[in-house]
DNA sequence: CTCACATGATACTTTGATGTATCATGTGAG
DNA sequence: CTCACATGATACATCAAAGTATCATGTGAG
């Protein structure tokens, strides 16, 4: 059932690995859209079988529990970099948005109230994206980037938001995807009004 | 069971309409946290039997379409003396966001993604408030309050979760009743940053 | 080719939410 | 007070999604 003694292992692997990427990444996009997606729809959008989907994940609770996990560990993997760089607020922030975007999914996925009450140990990944999304306010704060008299849950709330409008609207193909970004970083920053 | 012929009837129905709002009032802000919420918890929130739901509503289907017509009546209401007013566009928008922002509910309920696939002819209302929504943003862009470079889309969007995050944080108590469409205006002309 | 194993398909059970029927209780008008 | 009617509670029926079990098929490694 597990562990072939001899190189078979290697290459199985990979085929596993590749349907269990391919559920996750999908899961993620069709619950993102829809919390209420059954897994009918989620086996579906990622072309296996239903049973397949049981093989991986041994109920609902766990694929949902996974995909919280795997969102963090995108993110992780995607910010962490960038705070290495040491930049200053306000391009941490600029590269932050370029690489949130296109997670969008994650990164809303995590936020999302619908996940705390599905929760089993979640809570805590996400209380550390929140602190993670507080403190680069904070500091956009500390660095005059934003107006010091702006509640800091607005700014991170707002944050959020116009990353998740982004994906959408790239999703929906209302903005091209190299705009988004850009449009983004404006938004917050300056707002819609002209100079 | 209907229409008693004589006086009564009056004050039952007062009787009746409480109730009722009082459901659609709390079924649209349950549902709006989080649409997966089962007729119970509707109930519960509500503080009436799940018998009496089903005496207003024949199903859930018809529940969600009520509140729709209803989300939609309530936004008419609080928009069509605004319009009426004829103000610029820019003062239009801050007394959008004024009575909007504690509509958020609804707001975001008629606007949500969720809402239509549980549809039951909803899709024109839904229709007429993006409409309503781009309409608006057509005439920021048309008298300079909102940059000419900026997607349509975009600028109807952003409005749309502003609004929304603004009444989340306020039903968490994170920011004051008070201060929300102030933010919301802010950040949706200036963005975030110092002055 | 052939063997091991991942997948798909299908049929089945379980569970939770939806929807229905009924009766007892509360309440306001006359 | 009393009657009509709205409500709550409960028990029950139905349905859709979740979860399980099984077998046939596909596929890649040796």
């Amino acid at each position: 059932m597990k562990e072939s003694n001899h190189s078979t292992a290697t290459k199985e692997n990979i085929r596993q690995k590749r349907t269990r990427e391919k559920v996750i990444n999908l899961a993620m996009h069709v619950l993102a859209k829809n919390p209420k997606a059954s897994l009918n729809e989620i086996a579906e959008a990622a072309e296996v079988g239903r049973a397949t989907l049981f093989r991986y994940f041994k109920s609902r609770k766990q694929l949902i529990h996974e995909l919280v996990v795997e969102a963090d560990k995108k993110l992780e993997n995607a910010t962490k970099p960038i705070v290495e760089k040491n930049l200053n607020a306000r391009d941490t922030l600029e590269e932050f948005i370029k690489v949130l975007v296109p997670l969008g999914a994650s990164f809303h996925f995590l936020n999302s109230e619908q996940i705390q009450s599905e929760g089993s140990g979640i809570e805590d990944l996400y209380r550390n994206q929140l602190v993670r999304l507080k403190e680069l306010s904070k500091r956009l704060q500390a660095e005059k980037v934003v107006a010091a008299n702006i509640p800091l849950v607005w700014i991170a709330v707002v944050l959020d938001n116009l990353i998740y409008a982004a994906w959408v609207t790239v999703l929906e193909g209302d903005i091209a995807p190299n705009d988004a970004p850009g449009l983004v970083l404006y938004s917050f920053l300056n707002g819609l009004s002209p100079l």
